[in-house]
DNA sequence: GCGCCGCTGTGACTTGAGTCACGTCGCCAT
DNA sequence: ATGGCGACGTGACTCAAGTCACAGCGGCGC
């Protein structure tokens, strides 16, 4: 596992800051271990701090009527979770558990705002970090109102290949299809066609997308 | 039409600014007129400025595959759009057009740099503004993910009512439709069937929801 | 007045997705 | 080994949503 001063350098958003400020912001940190499951916030609490992954992953979530689930994001190490509601004061939007067993740093709110009083160039990095989630959910929302599940699971299977011609899917159907948006039938059913078709290769758990010449355009 | 001082006062993020900063603002304003149904600009376009709407309205939407259209807002006077690219320099997210005959109000991307260096404290209403368009992709997400056709249609209407037992609807059933993630007929449908219901009256533009006893849950 | 056009209502049909119910497989702990 | 548990695969059924086609209405311009 890094040391806290790397998996604080390591988020994207506080990579700018001087050696001496992330010194300071390590002092502020409390370690926090969750278990693979464990609830961590639930939408509607009030902020509890700035969080970062140091080991393992979590995810961010909706949850339906049903006790069905949306994923909006699966956070790894060196990633932060649960800005929005520091910066706006507003509780959460949305609830928060862990994926895998987690060790968490967290930044009591107080300390934070102490952070970004004397470090104004933060002020850049924060805006940064909730322009990047606005996109991230403008494109979730494309996915969910404009594509359909096939679709859908090949669009996640390319981002998380990225560029690669393979990945390893370390999310159980279950959450894949939550995070997609669907339910886990579908999501089996959908891979063993795609799997048929020759669309993708699974072994085991590790997924390769197979190049297909880009079918033309289907007139309608 | 309100003027252009009065206007921009009126845009939430803007509101704390000291008048004469207002009047600075103003005096980079250009006006642009915009036709019912024309384009603003296109997702993947490069920042045009930050948009005020002074009179109209616009709407914020993505096109899919199929020409179907998920629309991610509706702005109407004094309220801005387009931040985002103005923030992070990346492109537009989502493409923009014109809802009825719109006014804007147009301060160049350069413009507006000046003026976030020179008021810092605008900074902040920046990230305000930014978080609030992230909650609200967030609810949407929520609601096109884990709702039903019939609640997302409720759900409208309800914000739209906003506590009040009525309110206009100023939409076609198309525009409905792309706000709410479906297609005109199935608002056609839905709203006539609430209507026989007796969840909600609707008389030319007026839809008026009527209270009914909150039902209890039922088992599963 | 007449014709055009955009908006709306509705029937009939199709289908993607979700639900239910099992069966299987592999792994871990006792 | 054996029992339990979580993850996965699959058939069968249901149904909300979407598609297609068409008809009526109402406003507006010429």
């Amino acid at each position: 596992m890094k040391s806290v001063l790397e998996t604080l350098r390591g988020v994207p958003f506080l990579h700018e800051l001087p050696e001496a400020t992330l010194v300071e912001v390590a002092r502020r940190c409390v370690e926090k271990v969750h278990l693979r499951g464990e609830v961590i916030f639930l939408e509607g609490d009030p902020p509890k701090g700035l969080l970062v992954v140091r080991e393992g992953a979590v995810k961010i979530f909706k949850t339906g009527d049903g006790g069905r689930e949306q994923i909006l994001e699966i956070e790894g190490p060196g990633r932060s979770v649960a800005e929005l509601p520091l910066f706006d004061g507003h509780p959460y939007p949305a609830s928060c558990a862990a994926v895998h067993d987690t060790v968490l740093l967290v930044v009591r709110p107080r300390d934070f705002q102490e952070l970004l009083e004397h470090h104004p160039d933060l002020t850049r990095a924060v805006i940064a970090s909730l322009a990047f989630r606005l996109r991230r959910m403008v494109m979730l929302v494309r996915e969910l109102s404009l594509r359909d599940v096939r679709q859908r699971l090949m669009d996640f299977f390319k981002e998380s290949a990225n560029d690669k011609g393979s990945f390893e899917l370390d999310l159980s159907h279950q959450e894949l299809a939550a995070r997609i948006g669907t339910v886990r039938e579908i999501v089996s059913r959908t891979m063993t066609k795609l799997g048929q078709e020759g669309v993708i290769r699974v072994e085991g758990k590790t997924v390769t997308l197979l190049e297909h010449p880009p079918r033309p355009i289907s007139p309608r």
